[in-house]
DNA sequence: TGCCAGGCTTCAC
DNA sequence: GTGAAGCATGGC
């Protein structure tokens, strides 16, 4: 069904470095794996004036609200919080128009984990090599238009893995890690999912008492799972931007309660030109 | 081919 | 509490 609305652009969304299960396709659609759902999107066309984008989802209306709408996060206003950005702030003002049409999904806690776990040292091609191979090996099995896909599998299928077949997914020394955090969830002792009642300060030290799970990898996890948008990650390209462009410090307070959206934007930028601006 | 990757743990000091 | 070494493996 054709779907019509503004700062949807699907191509930065799938470049954004949040989520790795998307990707462009040879055909110039995108497809998304999303727990048991399987999602290709067709971009139609763009409306400078009105600042509509135009695509086709492969999916019906009770699929696209039930499952797609929350998912993209389509219920959020961002030009709104684009309208909020500092105007003095050239940096953040062009971070953001360069990266506009970028949306802050709402994936899974379970596997924004794992994911992020794998994410230490690897880059972003590394990191979707490694949960593609995760998911063929115990994932369940989706058939698609496109060919047979595989869900992000459950905490009991990656418990049941022996290490060696862990490691067989390019994991590296992460697998130990995996393992364990496998184990903790698949037998009740960590509720990844219960944890969502916990506020921001508890959820993050609860995420970091996992081996493996330092601050950084926290804050994506609750960034990208738990829709905490006050979570503000800093890797090496946000660091590097804090460091040139905010030596007193990032204002944080103009942007209590999505700080986190105004960080991917910055992410993106920084890691897209892959040029230290200033 | 060598370098680096959306960092973390461990261990000095 | 802070800083530096070591880490497995894939992608460019």
């Amino acid at each position: 069904m054709l779907v019509t609305m503004k700062d949807f652009d699907v191509m930065k969304i799938t470049n954004s470095g949040q989520c790795f299960r998307m990707n462009e396709l040879e055909d110039g659609s995108f497809e998304v794996v999303h727990n048991k759902h399987y999602l290709n999107i067709t971009p139609v066309g763009y409306d400078e004036t009105t600042g509509l984008f135009s695509m086709e989802f492969d999916c019906d209306e009770a699929e696209l609200d039930s499952v797609w709408k929350p998912y993209f996060d389509m219920e959020t206003d961002y030009e709104l919080m684009v309208s909020m950005v500092d105007e003095d702030d050239l940096f953040l003002s062009k971070a953001v128009d360069y990266g506009r049409g970028i949306r802050i999904l709402n994936q899974d806690p379970w596997e924004m984990l794992i994911s992020f776990i794998i994410s230490q040292r690897k880059s972003i091609p590394a990191i979707k090599t490694s949960i593609e191979r995760l998911s063929a090996m115990c994932g369940e099995v989706l058939k698609t238009k496109h060919g047979l896909r595989y869900a992000f599998p459950e905490p009991e299928k990656i418990a049941g893995l022996a290490e060696e077949q862990l490691k067989e997914c390019g994991l590296g020394y992460r697998a130990s890690y995996i393992a364990e955090a496998a184990k903790r969830v698949a037998s009740g002792e960590f509720d990844v999912y219960g944890i969502n009642k916990l506020p921001d300060e508890e959820l993050r030290e609860s995420l970091m008492s996992l081996k493996g799970v330092g601050k950084k990898v926290a804050d994506c996890v609750m960034l990208f799972g738990y829709r905490r948008l006050d979570s503000f990650p800093v890797d090496v390209w946000i660091k590097r931007a804090l460091d040139e462009k905010y030596p007193t410090g990032f204002p944080f307070e103009k942007y209590s309660g999505y700080g986190g959206i105004m960080q991917q934007y910055i992410f993106f930028y920084m890691r897209d030109t892959k040029t230290i601006w200033k």
